[in-house]
DNA sequence: AGTAACTGATACTATATTAGTATCAGTTAT
DNA sequence: ATAACTGATACTAATATAGTATCAGTTACT
């Protein structure tokens, strides 16, 4: 059971990397490089990532990706659900008009209780966050790190 | 994002007739009336159960499907690993050797936390404990009731 | 001994989702 | 002009999920 896929795990590297580069437009390639995801695969990504606000684009030479929002408002809990919709455990496991009717179905209700919590727990990761943990990790070094090296460092 | 799969969900659903049923062999075609679940479909389920050993099967006529463990002990989590896999929000976000090395990778721990949360959650969550759910919800009902019936009672 | 009601094993199909590729049209800095 | 970009969209391949079907063997019952 895998719950994060590949849309997701690379819309929030992409994003680290616009969150490490703030103000400024980051093109696709120099993504797709840095962090070692599909170029094609990538490129559509952000154009979603576009259409949901979470960055603007700019055409042309010179052109790229750029966050449209301050990082830390930014959920991993919206991205999740950009690429793979809701946060459902199960849809009802029994038949759902009869589960909707009454507190009847109790394997729901626990599903449901597991449901809230890992929402929960999704909405207060975001790419701000994350950005703080990668700083706090490599306290050390310089803030204009290429955060592909920082994620990946050795030592 | 849906997590539990209907082989999961038949599965449960098939261990509470089971445990209503404690002592008795119960057949396949009967689970799959009571629970309205396509009769192959889960036959290939329950002799997956038997083959992980949390149910023993009698051949033959008058035979069928008996549970070999305390209702209390089965977790929903061994039934979730059993058809899905273990309970993984994501392989390693960033390339694996490298996040194997070092705490560097800061969406893995978050990842990892989260996958803990819900795997303690799932651990709680017994047959047995539906089951007592299920008396409580409908304490006044003979013992001996169909849980089907008691599990879509309309009052 | 015959048969109906069972399980064991396993092969098969259909559909959806995920992952990734490719192409063409248009934009902008130099 | 052209290289470096994005927008839109069509396409393929692999995998997982859901469900069906079949044949062989077992057991209770008559």
């Amino acid at each position: 059971m895998k719950v994060l896929t590949k849309n997701t795990d690379y819309a929030i590297r992409a994003l680290l990397v616009l969150g490490a580069h703030e103000g400024e437009y980051v093109s696709a390639r120099k993504i797709s490089e840095e962090q070692d995801i599909p170029y094609q695969f990538l490129r559509r990504i952000l154009q979603e990532l576009c259409r949901n606000g979470l960055v603007i684009t700019r055409e042309g030479a010179r052109g790229g990706v750029k966050l449209d929002r301050e990082p830390g408002s930014i959920k991993v809990k919206e991205i999740i659900e950009i690429f793979q919709g809701k946060v459902e455990l199960s849809e009802c496991m029994f038949r759902k008009q009869l589960c909707s009717n009454r507190a009847s179905c109790v394997l729901r209700h626990e599903i449901m209780r597991i449901e809230q919590i890992v929402n929960r727990e999704f909405e207060r990761i975001t790419i701000g966050k994350l950005l703080d943990d990668l700083e706090i990790l490599h306290s050390g070094a310089a803030m204009t790190r290429n955060i592909a090296d920082s994620m990946h460092d050795e030592q």
